[in-house]
DNA sequence: TATGGATTTCAGAATTTTCTGAAACTTCAG
DNA sequence: CTGAAGTTTCAGAAAATTCTGAAATCCATA
């Protein structure tokens, strides 16, 4: 490995993070380095900097390009790829928000769905659903609210997370201001 | 393995699962086991369950606790560890939350930190550190409003999840009502 | 402090994942 | 059509993780 220091232990620490994050260790180191590197960079490059095989970098950027987590660019005159990450970290993290959900929840949420529509045939079973329906529900909301969330442009995005939990005040005014009915504070259950 | 049918298909998918969630396959399906048990296991009966090995069992456990998934049980009488997870599908939830954070977001905010702190020693570093600061101000964004919002009762929580981006007229509506300073709406910036 | 039921530890076996080098493929210029 | 530059594929090597059985440990009781 042949990086300066600041950026080698950016890229280590990515790499070691990596199997934590459901990526391999090359793709984090990957990722690392494009993340902070100002050009795009091509396949040899990557195996220059990082030291690993050319195949390995070929299977990596691969899998980078099914998390939709690098752009391809092109130089005129050079039929090579170069890879760079988007520059806006605000769409970074939404894409990587995606992927997971895609990855880590949909599926869950797909075999609960299909578990629930079953007749258990004994009382541990009816039991056992009644935990996975709680599971279910709690799930769908919050997908349900990431999805709503997610259509939010940056700018309202970031306003909200400035808001942080001050957003109940806002919540609370609202309730005295409305007053009415809408809906009861506190109940914690209840609604759809 | 020795389950009834729907209990089987939601302990397998925890299993496989496992991966992507940064435990083990048997960790997942023990996890599952319990979730769906109304009374407390013994290993020897998740043992018996899954059809694995007691000393698998006996570490699987211990890593659920280390996860805070878990709780312990005694009957009386009985010298033996009997395991349950909480009933509140919101705690569990709160404690994934907390559990994944202090694993897959902490060490990188303090590896980014201790970079930030560095002399960059080229205008490549220079730029990667510009980069990494990015990346670091959005990490520290989010974690500060998650640490506010886990605050929330769950009541509060729910609601707030319930609103879903319908948050943002709310936030249109008082920007109209206050009106006059407290806050620029739109800027993005600002605030603690 | 000896006994025995229960749990934990740990070295190595089994399995899974990751990585490599060689070969195959693709594309374009001459 | 040929060959050069580039990329991908894939079988097996290397490495990492997970799982097991046997031995060690723990601890309440007598």
């Amino acid at each position: 490995m042949n990086l300066p220091p600041l950026t080698q232990s950016f890229v280590l620490h990515f790499g070691e993070m990596g199997s934590r994050w459901g990526i391999n260790r090359t793709v984090g180191q990957i990722y690392a380095l494009l993340y902070v590197s100002e050009a795009p960079l091509c396949a040899d490059q990557i195996v220059e900097a990082l030291g690993i095989s050319r195949s390995n970098v070929s299977m990596s950027l691969r899998e980078l390009q099914a998390w939709n987590l690098v752009l391809l660019r092109h130089l005129p005159d050079d039929r090579r790829d170069f890879f760079t990450t988007p520059d806006d970290v605000w769409q970074i993290l939404r894409t990587l928000a995606e992927e997971r959900k895609k990855r880590e929840i949909d599926p869950t949420l797909s075999v609960l769905r299909e578990i629930l529509m079953q007749e258990p045939d004994s009382p541990e079973e009816r039991f056992g659903q009644e935990r996975m329906a709680e599971m279910h529900a709690l799930i769908e909301r919050l997908t349900t609210w990431y999805d709503d969330v997610k259509q939010l442009d940056t700018g309202r995005l970031a306003l909200l997370l400035g808001l942080g939990a001050g957003i109940t005040r806002l919540l609370d005014a609202k309730d005295r201001i409305v007053g009415l009915g809408r809906r009861k504070p506190g109940s914690g259950e209840g609604r759809r």
